[in-house]
DNA sequence: AGAAATCTACCTACTAAATGGTTGGTGAGA
DNA sequence: TCTCACCAACCATTTAGTAGGTAGATTTCT
């Protein structure tokens, strides 16, 4: 049996990243997915439902990516290498990141969804400031560095490169600067 | 007499940095600047028009602030740090990077707005990469880096710093972000 | 200079299409 | 029998864009 929610979802996500929130509609994602507009409001009552929705997908598979990297990776550069190249693929697939193309809306954007995205980057900054914190114990990390800042300076320059070199330089392009990012924290 | 083309532009220019491109209507600028729907299309008569126009608008007055960093600061990371000042602005007025609002309507976006997104993207790479040879010919930038790359890293940086604090941490964070970057090209 | 023609900036009133969303169903399976 | 997944047929509103016109300024012709 085929799960129309899971394909809903996916394809949305797709859409979103793809054009932005505004860009894409129902009957966008109807076509995409092969079943009435009526249908999808079954599935997804409003189309805040949807994209909170897809904010939770995306959120918890950003953190099992997350949990991965702590188990695969045990130095903390090669880390934030990691979580850098999770960026990569949206690159590759010329897809932004889901966050980025909801903040885009700004003052527009539902209530929910603004918290939802705030959320993300809170969650990541932490997350990224926790691995600082643990390279300068090991001394992998420049000492000089204050983490609760670098954090933040790490998700903007991936953020960034991804919504630039998505349509700029292309994968070769956001490595570059991925490479870049590593070599300043060491 | 009222310029009637140069206010629609400028809350044009508001609209779309503030809830993205297809986030904004004619309708809305009606409001915005108290003229009727029609009216506008008389000054634009598409809104791909009035995107055009829009960034036209905005790569000039860059234009100008660059001319005016290079006039105002001999130092290479003053130049850079000038520069991320720019970006400043607009979180402390709480509006995106109009680029940005352009490039998450992806492949959406019609061909001669995103060549006008390219191009304003190729222009400040180009224009932070002279900076930066000139810095390392002077020694105030680490002479390891690469200009080309490191010029994209700086856009990158500063795109996704507006873009994540506009909403995050406001002009405190973003102006942590900026000196955390200046502090790596030392 | 004065009349005639043209242009500019704006208007009201429209259109076709698309938007998100609702109603009231149908058929299949538990 | 009841729920689930889906549907066709709606709906009100909004979308970008058009048609046709008016008042006032500017230019052109005599």
């Amino acid at each position: 049996m085929r799960d129309t929610r899971a394909e809903l979802l996916a394809e949305a996500e797709t859409l979103v990243r793809g054009r932005g929130y505004s860009g894409f509609s129902y009957a966008d994602l109807s076509e995409a997915v092969g079943i009435r507009k009526a249908s999808i409001h079954h599935h997804f009552r409003t189309k805040e439902d949807l994209g909170f929705a897809l904010m939770g997908a995306y959120e918890a598979r950003y953190d099992a990516a997350l949990d991965a990297i702590l188990a695969g990776h045990p130095d903390a550069v090669a880390r934030i290498e990691a979580y850098g190249r999770l960026y990569l693929g949206g690159v590759e697939q010329g897809l932004g990141c889901l966050c980025a193309a909801l903040a885009t809306e700004g003052e527009a954007l539902p209530e929910r969804l603004r918290a939802a995205v705030v959320g993300f980057f809170d969650r990541h900054i932490a997350w990224l400031e926790a691995v600082l914190r643990q390279g300068q114990a090991e001394g992998s990390v420049r000492a000089a560095l204050d983490p609760a800042a670098q954090a933040r300076f790490v998700v903007a320059t991936l953020e960034g490169a991804l919504m630039m070199e998505r349509l700029l330089g292309g994968p070769r392009a956001f490595a570059g600067t991925l490479a870049a990012l590593c070599a300043s924290l060491r």
